[in-house]
DNA sequence: TGTGGAAGACTACAACTGTAGGAGGGAAGC
DNA sequence: GCTTCCCTCCTACAGTTGTAGTCTTCCACA
């Protein structure tokens, strides 16, 4: 049910490494990136936990910002859209073309085989 | 640098069916999915048209609406955007987060292993 | 204790999205 | 030719997203 933006995706990255970080780490650790204002920051910050997204901590000064859902959750359900809108439903193509298209290392394509090879029961 | 929300792909994956379908056919076919008034398809189709996802051949009453894309280009754009949101890049966490999660039978299990081999040189 | 700089609240505003309604135009059949 | 039905055009309107500006508050430090 939850949806989240492009945007979001790299706010909540931010919040993933720091275990509550106040406005000013938040907008530092996205300057890079997006180059946005603390009030942009701010903005998505508070409309995020409107949404459930995001936990304030609102013991001390400045407030602490966190994840509110773990990245775990949150990529099971961006999986779970993608595979329906994209693949609608046909896993196996999906997983084909992305190793078709995207180069991994002989480690990770070996990792890939035994994972196979435990599906076979 | 295109980006289709969950509903554009629902009307896509109609017009990739039909190679030029009429607005009554549209709707149709997206009838029992979304439930979508005549008026609605049109907003789509009409906006999509505005975004270059939709090409109307106005030639001969009433108009033909096709795609204007082909389905593995939306997809390939749509895999790197998801790609990069979601799992910052690494594929094989993403392919494998994929394989854990849903069932494939063991013939696309079999045809994976092959792809994996052919990556090997 | 006054002040400067960060933080928070509130407001703004345009573009895009979801979902139509109403008015008018064409074509096919009677 | 007139009716009827579908098609198109234009308009609407609330909610979301992206991106801030302004005004107010709070703490730390001089």
């Amino acid at each position: 049910m939850i949806k989240l933006s492009d945007k979001e995706w790299i706010v909540l990255d931010v919040l993933w490494e720091t275990e509550g970080a106040a406005l000013g780490e938040v907008t530092q650790a996205l300057q890079e990136e997006t180059g946005w204002s603390r009030n942009t920051v701010l903005t998505y910050l508070t409309r995020m936990e409107a949404k459930g997204l995001v936990s304030i901590d609102k013991e001390g000064y400045p407030r602490k910002y966190r994840a509110a859902l773990s990245r775990e959750d949150c990529q099971a359900q961006a999986r779970d859209s993608f595979l329906q809108n994209v693949y609608r439903g046909a896993t196996s193509d999906l997983v084909a073309a992305f190793l078709k298209e995207k180069s991994i290392s002989s480690q990770e394509r070996a990792a890939l085989r035994r994972l196979l090879d435990e599906m076979e029961v």
